[in-house]
RNA sequence: GCCCCGGUAGCUCAGCUGGAUAGAGCAUCUGCCUUCUAAGCAGAGGGUCACAGGUUCGAGUCCUGUCCGGGGUACCA
């Protein structure tokens, strides 16, 4: 039956490790901090330390011939769970841990079920994640979704760590961009009443203004003149409707919206000048408004005002990041592309220099999406209208694909997205293989219960014994520390790594044995498992905010 | 010029705080469905981890330099 000791493997490495530090002081070696890792290898068991090899230049001797006398010397003080040890060239000690240790995790997971894998890092605190963040002068592209899912995974990351987690969209409506935006739906408006109009030189060239001149024209009738603000208004209301659908679409939900005017209104950004100027950090020149980053360890100093009078983005991104860290979160998280790696720096030197902490504050940065179609690269520019919405994406391929293709690579990579790899072999696509390892086993409990078999937690652990079964428990153990991993890293893409990995060990433990059979015992012993087998998927597909089928 | 990210199998990418024989998917080739879902499994081929130095008992991983690709940087966000 069950063994007694729960231990989750965290604690099993602790004890090793006082254990090696105990022989270490009988023979009187000096005390280095080692390392015990998981082997890769099965052939070297299943942790490894490498204390020996780190003791050579110390003690003088080769680190076989130490490890061979930490080896001896450590027999007494092996936890139980610890079946063997032995060592190997070029001084490695490895264990191997007992079936029975793994046997008895089964029920360590069923009954932590729902939350196994939970962490409390982030119990009673709070989270805020900005991302997304896209001004509405256009539809989502496919550009945009990348940062979408990421944001959102990482939500989620934070939500399954325990933290309670505000998703934040902050945009600029009061810039130039917007203005433009504005004149362009203007010209539209004109062009389609057949009068005069001037479309602007950097005016946004999609359809989309068209239709929004159009529905002008519905709602608000054809006798407004130029410069009438129901132009930008307008085409901001609607844009931003098509926004939180593409979103919606995805899975995706922010909480709170924030803008720029805002700043504006409440003084927010009037006073930053001003305690900035108490500071001595703003000046004028060549008739503009100059934040003195130099004098913050910058090379150079930023135009905060413009000649024109206009604010660049750093002044009211600044505003902002001091009302979001006013508004008292335990951790925010700002999610940025590339192109805007640069401008972070400067929004928290100048929150630095007034005194601010921004040790909370956690940047993430991701790189580009390479659209490919027809084998070649398409530039993206949502001025010139040459892009792929995220809406079109999500009804080509559908949510799960596009959600894992946007996490299934590391942020600080480039990501290539194949259109036509995602479309037309949509069958061999990885999320699929994930799913179907899910729907697998949720049949095989569906059919084990039409054979009047159904889980109990009464079942004999000792008679999980196959390689393949042991190698399963082996992987869903890590699933604890991966969540805190996690939350170390905010990578999603490790989460899908690992799933990937669990999926190959359950297919493989899928086609060696069978968990429907007419031993009883074994029938019960397995059905445990794979439920914790589908624990795990659950748990793990959740965070990504991809769907676990229950049939394919 | 300077700063950030990347350069690993034909292609797209993993590789945890440095560890033992560098991995996966796709593509190519060979087997496996009267037995719980073949969207699967078993196996084969494919690599000077961009290049050159350095640190270390030990380097794909850390340091320096060079080359290549992406991004940023001079009042766009």
């Amino acid at each position: 039956m069950l063994q007694p000791f729960h231990l989750k493997m965290k604690d099993l490495k602790q004890n090793l490790n006082k254990g090696i530090l105990a022989s270490l002081q009988s023979l009187k070696f000096p005390t280095k901090p080692f390392s015990i890792s998981p082997s890769k290898n099965p052939n070297f068991g299943d942790l490894s330390t490498n204390v020996a090899l780190l003791l050579t230049k110390d003690l003088k001797k080769p680190p076989i011939q130490i490890a061979e006398e930490i080896q001896t010397a450590l027999k007494k003080y092996l936890p139980s769970e610890i079946e063997t040890s032995a060592v190997s060239p070029p001084g490695f000690i490895n264990f191997v841990i007992s079936d029975s240790f793994y046997q008895s995790y089964i029920s360590t997971m069923l009954t932590e079920g729902p939350d196994f894998g939970r962490s409390n890092i982030g119990k009673g605190k709070t989270a805020n994640v900005e991302f997304v963040s896209a001004n509405p002068t256009g539809p989502l592209t496919v550009g945009h979704g990348r940062q979408a899912v990421l944001g959102d995974c990482v939500s989620n990351i934070l939500e399954w760590n325990s933290f309670d987690v505000t998703r934040e969209y902050y945009y600029n409506d009061a810039g130039r961009q917007m203005r433009i935006l504005g004149q362009s739906v203007e010209a539209r408006y004109f062009e389609a009443l057949g009068k005069k109009f001037e479309f602007p030189e950097d005016g946004y060239q999609g359809d989309y203004i068209k239709d929004v001149a159009e529905s002008i024209i519905e709602t608000e009738g054809k006798s407004l003149s130029a410069g009438d603000e129901r132009f930008r208004q307008t085409v901001e209301e609607l844009i931003f409707t098509k926004i939180k659908k593409s979103l919606s679409d995805l899975g995706i939900i922010h909480d709170q919206f924030s803008n720029e005017k805002t700043f504006y209104e409440n003084g927010a950004i009037k006073q930053l000048l001003s305690d900035l100027k108490e500071k001595n950090l703003i000046y004028e020149a060549e008739g503009a408004t100059w934040l003195k980053t130099t004098a913050m360890g910058k090379e150079q100093d930023r135009v905060y005002i413009k000649s024109s009078g206009e604010p660049t983005y750093r002044l009211p991104d600044t505003a902002y990041h001091r009302d979001k860290i006013n508004r008292n979160y335990d951790l925010v998280v700002d999610i940025f592309g590339a192109d805007h790696a640069d401008t972070y720096p400067d929004v928290l030197a100048a929150l630095s220099a007034l005194d601010i902490s921004v040790d909370h504050i956690r940047v993430l940065i991701h790189q580009f999406v390479t659209l490919l179609r027809d084998g070649e690269k398409v530039k993206m520019s949502t001025r010139k209208a040459n892009f792929v919405t995220l809406e079109e994406l999500v009804k080509e391929v559908g949510k799960d694909v596009v959600r894992y293709f946007f996490i299934m690579r590391s942020m600080s990579s480039h990501l290539d997205f194949d259109l036509d790899l995602a479309a037309d072999q949509s069958d061999k696509n990885p999320v699929f293989y994930l799913q179907y390892a899910h729907a697998r086993i949720t049949n095989i409990m569906k059919h084990g219960e039409a054979l009047g078999h159904t889980f109990s937690q009464n079942f004999d652990a000792s008679l999980i014994q196959e390689k393949t079964e042991l190698a399963l428990i082996k992987h869903l153990i890590r699933f604890p520390e991966l969540s805190e991993q996690l939350y170390e890293s905010l990578e999603p893409q490790v989460l899908a790594t690992y799933l990937q990995e669990l999926a190959s060990h359950f297919h493989k433990f899928y086609g060696k044995c069978k968990v429907i059979t007419d031993d009883k015992a074994l029938t019960h012993s397995r059905l445990a498992l794979i439920t914790c087998v589908k624990l795990v998927f659950s748990n793990g597909l959740h965070i990504l905010g991809i769907s676990a089928p229950e049939r394919m």
